[in-house]
DNA sequence: GACTAATCATGCTTTTTTGGAATGGATATA
DNA sequence: TATATCCATTCCAAAAAAGCATGATTAGTC
């Protein structure tokens, strides 16, 4: 079997056009370096140099499989420097999944900064519920997820860092008679019309809005219309219904809304990072940004 | 040091995703397979595998790496594919050397015939003196020449193979007074200038005319214009001297010429291939073909 | 919840490969 | 002719690799 070790000794001879010049720069004994080539001659079936008075030659043959094998050195170094380059978070992709309700623009200040830190890093941003992004992060197809809490599936493979709570708001189209009130309670929600919210068997925004009102004594009452993905809030606004939403969501769609504060202490939506076990430097160091943005978040809020 | 058998191995495990499968289609023990992989992320500096509990998964990294290295198998099979098909002369460059006295036109027969049989070959013709191509096949810069005889440089690392012999011509411009001979002797050429045939130490045709007057007993008369190269029958057409040629020469240039047999059963002019001990396959199969087409000449001439 | 099966890693021994030193053979140089 | 140079060969020792047996971990199952 031909060995790269063959080649090198080969690339060497015909650069240097002698075996005991080559041996030198090797640093190997003279009769190894004639073997290994004779080795590879015999392996080849075809002769690589002329042997002459004065030093080898290449034969036609020779030089031909030199012009072809000459590149093959480069190629593994390329290959190694790329590898390492992944290895250690200096490039490649962060595969990042989220939820609805944490729409990518509230995520653009950690991205920006985690492109500037990363400058050949990509980012592929993929929605998903957050209950997918437990088996996507735990399969290796997602690197790092963003979910809305509760989260109910578990997996041995992934853990999660909570990041800041942010305050659950009502949304309201801005024609709605409730409009006129500064702020609301949950209870007051009772007989009103939710375009969200619903599944109990699954976890995310819905499950937390449904488990605040079941705790106020009532199940949040559908509206005739429902959405579960962000467009829900131009529902609101065409005056279908109502949502509780978390701050951030507010901060993306504003035509015909008006949002309201609740004036419950648990009204607070959940969220945090879904992270494999072991999780590649690039989600390490967006996990890292991430948290860095928490803090001040949570002390404010 | 990275050994192409561990990135074979390598290439197997990432492909079938388990280390015992890759080891049983290498034909090698698990164990032999897992040291190999381990020298390999040791030797690289990173991981390529992620160990799950059912198999392994490349890392970002390794995946990085498979890429750039899976051609690298690919490359070493093509070059010693390319080095096989030029050291059995199915291809590659057949560098042929032709004294002037010898036009490329009258080799266009032998190396049409060679261009059929070696489709993948390619011809590098050069025009150099018989001298020279000694030189030249003995130094392995050129494969075959085809040389005027005498040639006088002798070189153990070359041999000769005389091909057939060719009456020699006079050469007159249309106008000359001796048109009306139908054939000369070299005797009556005493006293007329030669525009070529000169330095006694020098071989090829001019060696040979020289010697062929010396014989009966003159030393040709250079005209006041000489030339070496095939330009001088331009010279004789403008009837500035005349010359003794081979009868090819006679072939590639007419215009204002007249040519006249000599009859002298001496006036010979006699070739050879010049080729090295160890000739290429190339070289040898155009020495063939020469060889063909010498006896029919031969047994015709 | 213990058991089984599957998978990769480790320790030890044997085989294979590789390298080094000495030597031989061929060839050019003085 | 003698000498120096260069590549090939032989023999022996060292290093590398493979195989076998076994351990550790985990997923799936009853």
């Amino acid at each position: 079997m031909i060995s790269l070790k063959q080649i090198r000794y080969f690339l060497s001879v015909a650069e240097l056009g002698s075996f005991t010049q080559a041996a030198a720069a090797l640093f190997v004994a003279q009769p190894a370096l004639s073997r290994q080539i004779a080795l590879l001659e015999k392996e080849l079936g075809f002769r690589l140099f002329e042997r002459e008075a004065r030093g080898v030659r290449l034969t036609p043959a020779g030089s031909g499989y030199r012009d072809r094998v000459v590149a093959v050195d480069g190629m593994l170094s390329a290959a190694a420097d790329e590898g390492a380059q992944l290895a250690s978070g200096e490039s490649g992709v962060l595969r990042l999944v989220h939820s609805s309700s944490i729409p990518a623009v509230s995520l653009l200040s950690a991205i920006r900064q985690f492109l500037v830190e990363s400058p050949n890093a990509r980012i592929d941003l993929d929605r998903i519920s957050s209950e997918t992004q437990v088996t996507e992060v735990a399969g290796g197809k997602a690197d790092i997820g963003i979910a809305r809490l509760p989260v109910l599936r578990r997996d041995s493979a992934v853990r999660f860092v909570e990041l800041a709570d942010e305050p659950l708001l009502v949304a309201l189209s801005s024609k709605h008679p409730l409009t006129r009130r500064a702020s609301l309670s949950l209870g007051e929600l009772r007989d009103l019309p939710f375009v969200s919210a619903v599944h109990r068997e699954r976890g995310g925004l819905a499950r937390l809005v449904t488990d605040l009102c079941l705790r106020r004594g009532f199940v949040p009452k559908l509206a005739r219309v429902v959405s579960r993905k962000t467009s829900m809030l131009d529902l609101v606004a065409a005056g279908l219904g109502i949502a509780v939403v978390p701050q951030r969501m507010s901060e993306i769609a504003g035509d015909g809304l008006v949002y309201r504060p609740l004036v419950d202490a648990d009204a607070q939506a959940r969220s945090a990072m879904v992270l494999p076990l072991r999780a590649s430097p690039l989600a390490r160091r967006f996990a890292d940004i991430m948290g860095q943005k928490k803090d001040p978040a949570t002390r404010a809020g």
